[in-house]
DNA sequence: CGAATAGTGTCTTTCAGACACTATAAC
DNA sequence: GTTATAGTGTCTGAAAGACACTATTCG
């Protein structure tokens, strides 16, 4: 504390997204190609900054979210993941980045990207390894939002926002395999799921496959919060350095 | 949006703390009495603005932490809770907060604090139903930081950050039970405790009580995640609202 | 001895994991 | 029929919940 005429430091306010879908099986997460220095032509979350000094942080990821997307609002799950503010992240300057976790069904299309010079889905286990330029503290962000699927797979019903607005179980359970990057077996997991009341509702039947019994078909039910929760085999080693 | 040499807005950044500990086997927090309107009288987190637009956030929510009590950063848990940055929450203009939730050993003294007008420890049960008047949105961020504590104490060996460097069997699960809300049977806790390997490590025998055979002690393990988790019996109420 | 707290053993039930089996479609 | 996917039943072992019992201190 000081005496005097202290003013606190302001800072730019940043909000990205991690956007995480299934495609083909495999997690992958939207990224942008950066049109403008600095990480000119590297790949980085969408996002940006608040537009006007009054905007709510949640309504700016909406927003941007919906430029990079032509996701429903209503339909989406998006929580904020947490804040990234090195000093030195960014070299414009001060810019604090207020991180979101967004899932969104599979969709057809690559993307309908807007802002950016172009967009595109990225299988998450290869921009984790590093394999792809990334900008500023990106990899790290997605790496937590990766992490905080996993965790929340096990305790919500997070996995339906993977899929459409009707899905089969083993769809469900590639939802599952794909976010774990582990198999489950399909016997077990049907026994599972069925009997977590409220977490899958029936919604008739219909063709899925092209050959095969045809699979019974479920919406999201009303459970947010899995008790029993869905059990992960194992964490990827178990945690025990000191 | 517009088109004019637009620049992006700036935000005041401040970092807020949760701090919990238990007194007499009951969840307390800290707060202190704020001197300064807005908000004058009312109880608040502490916490403040960053010292220098250069201070690293962690930092700074250390240095808040190391102001308000004497605790060892080295002892200390301390992570990132979210970030609260709604318009008009600071009526001095567009404040955004980054709220950290730290866990204290009980510690005799009530407090030394030093910044604000007067800090102590407060039950949390008591803040949360809102009998006391709590600056901005604090009971929020208290309670979603109670939750966290909740949760983390499942899946981590967050529980001993409560306890002091040496422990019983029966004060760790005096922390369950305190955070958690509930009762549990100390003879199936010792054997889920005992079997988590890692989770607490022998550190002698000593007199704790007045009466009563003496208690073996244990210090925290190198085990921070816990696999399998400490079940919750139940959650609060089961979720199902649509 | 009794009171009080610490700690162990055992039974039962529940559930995850493994896996054989049946069901319904396309061809 | 064969092939492919969907879905059920059953066994087994591990672990949670309930609770009787023993152990060690003080007075």
């Amino acid at each position: 504390m000081t005496d005097d005429p202290w003013v606190p430091p302001v800072v730019l306010l940043a909000v990205d997204l991690v956007i995480l879908t299934l495609r083909d099986s495999r997690l992958h997460v939207l990224l942008v190609r950066r049109g403008v220095d600095p990480y000119k032509d590297a790949f980085a979350l969408p996002g940006g900054f608040l537009n006007h000094a009054g905007e709510d942080i949640t309504a700016a990821a909406h927003r941007e979210l919906s430029e990079e997307t032509d996701l429903d609002v209503e339909t989406l799950s998006l929580e904020q993941l947490g804040v990234y503010g090195d000093p030195g992240r960014d070299p414009r300057g001060r810019v604090v980045s207020v991180a979101y976790l967004a899932i969104a069904p599979s969709l057809p299309e690559p993307t309908a990207g807007t802002d950016a010079a172009d967009a595109g889905w990225q299988p998450a286990d290869h921009v984790l390894s590093g394999d792809l330029q990334l900008a500023f503290d990106h990899r790290r962000i997605i790496a937590d939002g990766v992490e905080r699927a996993r965790v929340k797979l096990e305790h919500s019903a997070l996995a339906t926002a993977f899929c459409g607005p009707t899905f089969t179980i083993t769809e469900l359970q590639n939802v599952y395999e794909a976010v774990w990057g582990i198999r489950l077996d399909p016997r077990n997991f049907y026994r599972k799921v069925q009997k977590t009341e409220g977490f899958i509702v029936p919604a008739g039947t219909a063709r899925k496959a092209v050959t095969g019994r045809p699979a019974r078909l479920y919406r999201a039910g009303p459970r947010t919060v899995l008790y029993p929760p869905m059990i992960r085999p194992a964490p990827v080693s178990i945690e025990g350095g000191e």
